[in-house]
DNA sequence: CCGTATCCTGCTTGATACTG
DNA sequence: CAGTATCAAGCAGGATACGG
């Protein structure tokens, strides 16, 4: 109640604030494969065993649990066709279609700015290597 | 070597390949600690004491850490001013300041998806209680 | 095919105490 | 003031095996 949420302005107002249901998000994008798989499913509905192919090699398990925490909170939906064999399709909710913007944002800075990050990290190691000789 | 760094193009490439650089980023996003302290950078040089005080209560320990990290990657400058007291200030870098944009973003969209979120989690709930009932 | 159950391990986070 | 050292704990992530 100390945080006014519909404060867009600019100020990291509620961000600061562990309690503020923001700060899941920040998360999420974190999470070692949420944001992939959100990516993956950017452009058509897949299938639980072609993510499982798509998304390098994760356990049946962790792809679960990331794709439940997903339907959660509204940014897939799950669809299961009751026949044999079995198959359930995953697909982006508007919502988690919304999140693609920025997402790609992100990844574009990101891939952006890969040879800086790589360049500083030389450098800085290049300095803790020197401080240890000299 | 199987992907190409420079395709800024929109096609998710690199992005699934666990050994790509760029995922190094989504991972310091979702540091529970990393963004925070840009965000709090983003206008003035803070002091590592005013920092703890401003990033709710962080162990010296990891915020160093953190503060570690981004210097690393090039993010920000750690100044250390030799005098009574020791003084020691850090500063977003330019790189530092480029990734304030694509953060915004993000927040403002995490901040204005906070209610469909939680209404999404809610109905989530709901139906687990009930299928549990039924 | 689509998961769940169980167990395990490593890393991140943290509390506490101490040094330049 | 600005950290480092050490120890402890929790949990995300994963391997493996089994169920609907």
């Amino acid at each position: 109640m100390d945080t006014n949420p519909s404060d867009t302005t600019g100020l990291p107002a509620n961000v600061l604030d562990p309690d503020c249901p923001s700060r899941v998000i920040f998360q999420r994008i974190g999470d070692k494969w949420a944001s992939l798989v959100v990516q993956v499913l950017a452009d058509r509905p897949v299938r639980f065993s072609e993510l499982r192919k798509m998304v390098s090699v994760v356990t049946p398990k962790v792809l679960t649990q990331t794709l439940r925490s997903l339907e959660r909170d509204g940014l897939v939906t799950r669809t299961v066709h009751a026949q044999v064999p079995p198959r359930v399709d995953y697909e982006l909710t508007d919502l988690g279609r919304s999140l693609l913007e920025p997402l790609a944002q992100l990844r574009k800075w990101a891939e952006g700015n890969v040879p800086a990050i790589l360049a500083a990290r030389d450098a800085y190691d290049d300095a803790q290597d020197e401080a240890l000789l000299g």
